[in-house]
DNA sequence: TAGTGGTCTAGACCACTTC
DNA sequence: AAGTGGTCTAGACCACTAG
């Protein structure tokens, strides 16, 4: 592998000099292609560092700066003396990395959940403006409503494109449902963007929630992007943060 | 620097086997002190890692490591061809890092402020157990206003050990608090915890936000730490989200 | 042109896990 | 004992900034 060929324009999210692309970032390309593809399923062991680099012409150091950004990503996971593994959706990371409701008084809890509909359609205008889909293209629509220690605290709205998820509108739904895209559809969630507000509650949500319409709520608009980049779910949650809140650190 | 002596009990926040610890950490808590201390003051560049690397008898990889570690966690700056600098509270850093509040509609924008009050008083016993003060301890207490685009989006609850900010309740509150509290105390804030509900806007708050008390407001509960890891700063902040929200990445 | 950080390599040894 | 990632070193060369 030789870096005679810088390629014009950089992708990986980044601003790239253009004219420049460091070694480890092709190795890191080719990992994440693979693991992209399937070719390392979540839960799969990575060949030791030494073999990647034999198999791609590169020292060790450089596979290492490869992997050691992926880990950073949290799309692989290091382990000393075992080995590096591609990520897993387990309820133990998405309850850190994606749910940050806590209640106010104790430890972190993953969330109970019970589907209350699930329906496919059309996608509306502003369906399509947020996942990137063409006219005319359709979405699944599954309504939640979830528990924390028996106790109501969101509802969620969550819409999915249609034509990564076929066949989900028919299905049970999950408890972690990002473990499902994984594992049934290919599709692995790798980062969020997510914008809150704090709103009245809307009349069908406060009766999920059992609460008075108009009560404060917290409501999460969340747009989850695959490990390729493009929009696999549009999220929105109203929470009752009366016993819990949303934790959020900054760095 | 040798490792020789591995100190039993690790204190960087995070958790070390207990009998081994890294070169490039020893490094790092080294640097850590004289920033800390003041000796390289925000601002200011640091020697070239082969200086920094001579004078501690290390290696300059192991430097880059405790400089690549600390740049991460945003206490340095390290830029090509220039050198490696202490970070600065300036508006740019303050707004990324620490002003999640956003336009629905638009770009990242930096708020005015109006300072409501500045007063000094001693710590209840709430300020006591956030702020880690013992008992009869004094604390100065600041009320802000702050807009954007013109228009009045939060009511900020400022609470601050006295011991560490002397003589702050009789000075000018600028708009860039964490630059002031860098310049005159050298207390520089690290990084926070935030903590959000959705609420009511309490009487006070309503009427500095100009909107009828009860409306749905954003609250913002943040505990700030200084690069040393003590609570230096508690702020409770309930922000309009009609036309903003709060924006949090996850990773 | 000099000085800085950034990349890449090669090799030695250490710490941890598993068999 | 074997295999993995983690640390540390030494040195070469590249990309970027500034005088």
């Amino acid at each position: 592998m030789e870096n005679t060929t810088p390629p014009p324009a950089g992708g990986s999210g980044t601003n790239e000099p253009l004219g420049f692309r460091p070694l480890y970032r092709q190795v890191r390309d080719r990992l994440m292609r693979r693991i992209a593809d399937g070719y390392w399923p979540p839960g799969q062991m990575l060949p030791s560092e030494a073999q990647i680099a034999g198999e791609f012409g590169v020292s060790q150091g450089t596979v290492r700066k490869a992997l050691d950004e992926m880990a950073a990503e949290h799309i692989l996971v290091r382990r000393q003396g075992r080995g590096t593994f591609v990520s897993e959706h387990n309820e133990q990371r998405v309850l850190f990395q994606y749910f940050k409701l806590v209640p106010d008084d104790g430890e972190r809890e993953f969330p109970e959940s019970v589907a209350l509909s699930c329906d496919q359609d059309q996608a509306s205008a502003q369906e399509r403006a947020m996942l990137d889909l063409p006219a005319g293209a359709g979405v699944i629509r599954i309504r939640r409503m979830r528990s924390l220690r028996g106790k109501p605290c969101v509802s969620e709205h969550i819409t999915l494109p249609a034509v990564l998820f076929t066949g989900l509108a028919e299905s049970e739904i999950p408890n972690n449902l990002y473990a499902l895209y994984a594992a049934r559809y290919g599709v692995t969630i790798a980062r969020s963007t997510e914008k809150l507000k704090a709103v009245g509650a809307p009349p069908g949500d406060a009766d999920v929630l059992r609460v008075a319409r108009g009560t404060p709520v917290l409501r999460v608009d969340r747009l989850a992007r695959s490990i390729e980049g493009s929009a696999a779910e549009w999220r929105i949650a109203y929470c009752l943060t009366d016993s819990f809140h949303y934790l959020s650190d900054l760095r």
